[in-house]
RNA sequence: GGAACGAUGGCAGAGCGGCCAAAUGCAUCCGCCUUGAAAGCGGAAGGGUUCACGCCCCGGGGGUUCAAAUCCCUCUCGUUCCGCCA
């Protein structure tokens, strides 16, 4: 959520920021919001001083009786209850006004930082490094699609993934399931030093999907169980982040370094028929996320740190890659600003996204309350958070699948895995 | 799933419906004392919102009342016992 205050002291400001997200729609949800909000000051004012006149009289009472005065009592009582009646209206309507205010709010999405590059949709994402490790032509055993060549060896079945549960569900086998598996090993061990490691639950209620700003825009993206009030999590970005929710951390503790594997359950709603074959889209994977709650003035290093960690363990398995920064078209909606690194997979000749590394400013932060105390001054502060996929599994693996074929057809393993690999260095060809 | 009890400041823990933003202890911070420390003594110290006055916050929500931390309802969470169970 941004906050209400600056929208009150620099309207300007916040329509030009948002603005350069390129969604005409949203200035008006800001004029709305903005009309909601003065409304609302009005509103509290005037219920403010009722309930101070209330709370005076009350001692009236109270001292009156005290001092054996029952008709002073009783003329203050009487008064009192009067003003108790327009209270009473005053909050309802106060209520359903902050009610409305946050409603609108919630939906109204971050403002990209003055960093960010303009434009207006990812053709216009800035290419930061790269490509890197791309030679400048694949043979023809590289131009094999990981769906193709994973199935035919044995480690790939998802025809039987969607027996068990449906499209866009896969399912690994032997030394397949097993490189998934060293992959997660291999990212959590590369961050290990500086970040505690945290096996969160999975299934999240409805109060913290709305913190991480799921909710309630983007409630048909992530799978319910509706008897429970339960979510499926999305990305373990969301029981990270909500961790310290409701919480005053001391700016000692700050920043907070958090890592978890988990799986991701993503219902991938509208797009269907989009990149579906293979391992490019699942409706549940596994990634290792990191993830860092910092105060404002450590954010922005810790953006780089994040991103450079992320580059890596990709570097570290010898694929082709490159690193982009998203444009202000192109953001999520709790973006401040973002990078991802893609990588190339011959088979399917696409680039793939297989990080995203982000800056939610106190985006998330004021959404969840999370904020921090700074020793020498008064009050608290609300904190800032950034996230990043330290190495999500499927299109990783499918990389690794088609850029690693050897021409008898088998699949070498990445040395960085071989630890991991219970002594094999190659997926035998069959 | 059934039953009983509980939820108050960093922690522990008081709190006849008004004198309670809230005793007391521990912890913290600042002084005094001391060569230094401990002890002792004195003092400070929650959050939100507001330019301010003020208003709100005793797990969440609702109700009763002129007035609620205190009474009632409800939800959530916790502890213990029973049942079931990886």
């Amino acid at each position: 959520m941004i906050d209400v205050r600056l929208l009150r002291t620099d309207p300007a400001g916040v329509r030009a920021a948002l603005a350069r997200r390129g969604k005409p729609e949203l200035l008006e949800q800001l004029d709305h919001a903005s009309s909601l909000d003065a409304r609302l000051l009005k509103i509290t004012g005037e219920r403010d001083d009722l309930r101070r006149q209330v709370n005076e009289l009350s001692k009236i009472v109270g001292q009156s009786r005290k001092a054996g005065d029952m008709t002073a009592a009783e003329v203050a009582m009487t008064e009192s209850r009067d003003l108790g009646e327009t209270e009473r209206v005053l909050a309802a309507e106060h209520d359903e006004l902050s009610e409305a205010l946050r409603q609108v709010m919630l939906r109204i999405p971050n403002l990209p930082s003055p960093d960010a590059p303009d434009g207006a949709g990812e053709d216009d994402n800035p290419l930061v490094k790269g490509p890197v490790n791309l030679p400048n032509s694949f043979p023809d055993h590289q131009r094999v699609p990981h769906w193709e060549s994973a199935t035919a060896l044995g480690i790939l079945d998802n025809e039987r993934a969607t027996k068990i549960s449906g499209a866009m569900f896969t399912m690994q086998r032997g030394l397949g399931a097993t490189m998934a598996r060293a992959l997660c090993q291999l990212a959590l061990d590369n961050n290990a030093d500086a970040f505690e490691e945290i096996r969160p639950p999975q299934m999240v209620t409805t109060a913290t999907l709305t913190a991480t700003g799921q909710l309630p825009k983007f409630a048909d993206d992530a799978f319910a169980i509706e008897r429970d009030d339960l979510w499926a999590i999305p990305t373990a970005e969301v029981p990270l982040t909500s961790l310290y929710a409701n919480e005053i951390l001391d700016e000692a503790q700050l920043p907070a370094r958090l890592m978890a594997h988990t799986s991701c359950f993503r219902r991938e709603a509208g797009s269907a028929g989009r990149d579906t074959r293979g391992m490019l889209r699942t409706h549940e994977f596994d990634k290792v996320e990191i993830l860092a709650v910092a105060t404002p003035e450590q954010a922005a290093d810790l953006l780089t740190e994040m991103t450079a960690r992320a580059e890596r363990t990709i570097a570290s398995l010898g694929l082709p890659y490159r690193i982009i920064e998203i444009c202000t078209g192109d953001m999520g909606q709790s973006h401040y600003r973002s990078f991802d690194i893609e990588v190339y997979a011959p088979g399917c000749d696409k680039w793939l996204e297989v990080s995203s590394v982000s800056w939610f400013s106190d985006y998330q932060a004021r959404r969840a309350d999370i904020r921090f105390r700074r020793p020498d001054k008064k009050g608290t502060e609300i904190a800032h958070t950034l996230n990043g996929s330290a190495l999500a599994v499927p299109r990783v693996w499918a990389a690794i699948i088609e850029n690693n074929r050897q021409a008898d057809g088998s699949i070498r393993i990445p040395d960085v895995l071989l630890p991991y690999m219970r002594g094999a260095t190659v997926i035998p060809a069959t």
